[in-house]
DNA sequence: TATTGACTTAAAGTTTACTTGAACTTGTAT
DNA sequence: ATACAAGTTCAAGTAAACTTTAAGTCAATA
């Protein structure tokens, strides 16, 4: 069974020790292995820094993450609760998916605009054709325009 | 053309009135017209509503959406830089996106995991399928996990 | 044996993005 | 006329998530 030190566990998390330490003080991390008061990562604590890696990205909360580890503590009498938990999780994420495609569409339509102008040296162009409705809709690539080969 | 207060502007991007104002302060909404010092919004400054949604959707700090601002207010001297940084908030969104899609599997596998504990009555019986390596690649669900009628 | 480097705790400090409070103005409804 | 709702500024306050600092421990190497 291989183990690994908090320096190289920050590393494959992309943050500093510091972080990894905080995140064991807050709770995220139950049961760290200790030799010479020292923390040892074993195989079992990387299932809790997968879940923590996927929660952070999703900005959970730390509280709620707690919530969430601090069930999973108390056994198999709160599997329905973390099993809810999971699942209200997912359509969280799946919502932001969704919005960062929105983005994603407004932001294609920016580099349209943006090639456009450029190439015409000025955006007073393009400006008429931008939507000047009173939404928060995304502006979308007119349907006329051509995608240029590679 | 029709105008808008900034109760109206707030609720349509869900946030309060407190927000929109802090936004302008910093520097986010530009030229924002007043009326007996009350700002009033037209048609033409949804265009930046729009892109400051994005921009706080992606996560891009407000020093970062101020100075895409700075560039647009300086005109068309700015437009290729305008452009990259476009293109670069583009790459982003996909990773952000990519990233999404990676907690989605490991909730999707979670979800498994629990329905599977729950059945059974404990998850002890699940544990030992759980992917034990020691990196933070997303756990998945079994290839021999059959999805249940709807 | 002395130094170095990676670890430890605990407490204080920082950053970001708002949020709140106090005092004031303005347009509309009673 | 008076009150009320919705706006204003400016300054101070808050919450979350780290980050930094100081002081100390320990194992391995020069």
């Amino acid at each position: 069974m291989m183990s690994y030190s908090i320096k190289q566990v920050a590393d494959m998390m992309g943050v500093t020790t510091a972080t990894i330490r905080y995140y064991d003080d807050e709770g995220l991390l139950p049961n760290i292995k200790r030799i010479n008061g020292r923390r040892v990562f074993e195989d079992e604590d990387f299932k809790w820094l997968r879940v923590l890696n996927c929660m952070k990205k999703i900005n959970m909360p730390i509280k709620k993450i707690r919530e969430y580890v601090e069930l999973a503590k108390q056994g198999d009498s709160t599997l329905e609760q973390r099993y809810n938990l999971i699942l209200e999780q997912k359509v969280v994420i799946k919502n932001q998916i969704e919005e960062l495609n929105m983005c994603l569409q407004e932001f294609e339509y920016k580099e349209w605009y943006y090639q456009t102008a450029i190439k015409a040296g000025t955006e007073k162009v393009v400006e008429n054709i931008t939507s000047n409705s009173p939404t928060l809709e995304v502006d979308k690539v007119p349907k006329n325009y051509k995608k240029e080969g590679k």
